[in-house]
DNA sequence: ACCCAGGGTAACT
DNA sequence: AGTTACCATGGG
């Protein structure tokens, strides 16, 4: 990977195949904007960003600093998605949605926007939870320059369900509140969470009342990295039932997660 | 009115 | 422990 520094921005070249619009608009975080000068942009762990991706090299509007602080953990930069996916295309469909999907990321993404954001997205539609997440962040976020930070749970903890119906959220508010009260609280352990291993975290999430497997999965593969985690939604149960009756391939073990990623964004934009 | 969307829960076998 | 009703919201 080879790093250049410019006035106010930085160019990347010289890494992992990664797709910059793929990985922020592939249903994993929903935060991200296209601006008209073709730049995506948004703000994470409350330092905004614009980026934009030309002829296999990153522009990224932001310091060589921030970016080994920051961006370079966020986007993932530094694991080997070259080799995952080569060890994924032993499985014939995994090969097909890896080559189709090339470039897809995890986003480290911070826990609690993760789990406050997979809440939302409960029997919803990725338009929506958008809409939900940006009223979201416009009433109870910080303002800043570029827009509104992700509000705390802390900042959440403080209010009612009342509070939340402008989101138009739905019967999800409750959720919301209560998944803010006890990360808040501690109730739920962010920290052991981290550490320990996943099963810790499934149990640990599944205190919040609204949030089941699907939801904690999500938390646990976007907020946790653990890329283990394997989050069933209805398109990736139609590639269960579709593709593996009888489960998952023997090289996804361990990747599950990020297996998951690319048969999600296959199924849903390049089949049928 | 009917369908769907990155589901969860409770009450059953 | 697995299945099956039932729940819930807004957009198409």
């Amino acid at each position: 990977m080879k790093v250049t520094a410019f006035e106010n921005y930085i160019t990347v070249e010289d890494y992992a195949p990664f797709n910059l619009g793929l990985s922020v608009d592939c249903g994993q975080s929903f935060r991200w904007k296209l601006k008209e000068n073709n730049r995506w942009c948004a703000i994470v762990r409350g330092r905004y960003l614009e980026a934009s991706e030309n002829d296999g090299k990153l522009f990224l509007y932001t310091s060589e600093n921030e970016f080994n602080e920051l961006w370079r953990d966020y986007f993932d930069l530094d694991c080997n998605y070259g080799e995952i996916c080569r060890t994924l295309c032993a499985d014939e469909h995994l090969k097909k949605a890896t080559t189709e999907c090339a470039g897809i990321h995890i986003l480290k993404q911070e826990p609690w926007e993760a789990l406050c954001s997979f809440i939302i997205s409960q029997n919803n539609n990725i338009p929506r939870i958008k809409g939900i997440i940006e009223r979201l962040c416009e009433a109870f976020g910080d303002k800043t320059e570029y827009g509104f930070t992700f509000p705390t749970a802390q900042k959440l903890a403080t209010l009612t369900v009342e509070d939340l119906a402008p989101l138009r959220s739905g019967f999800r508010a409750k959720y919301i509140i209560d998944a803010a009260q006890k990360v808040a609280s501690g109730e739920v352990d962010f920290e052991k969470i981290k550490t320990e291993p996943i099963e810790f975290g499934r149990a640990e999430l599944q205190k919040i009342k609204g949030v089941g497997a699907k939801v904690a999965e999500c938390t646990l593969l976007y907020g946790f990295y653990k890329i283990e985690a394997f989050p069933v939604d209805v398109w990736v149960k139609r590639i269960m039932a579709e593709l593996y009756p009888n489960g998952l391939p023997e090289c996804t073990k361990g990747i599950e997660g990020i297996a998951q990623q690319y048969l999600f964004h296959w199924r849903r934009t390049c089949i049928e």
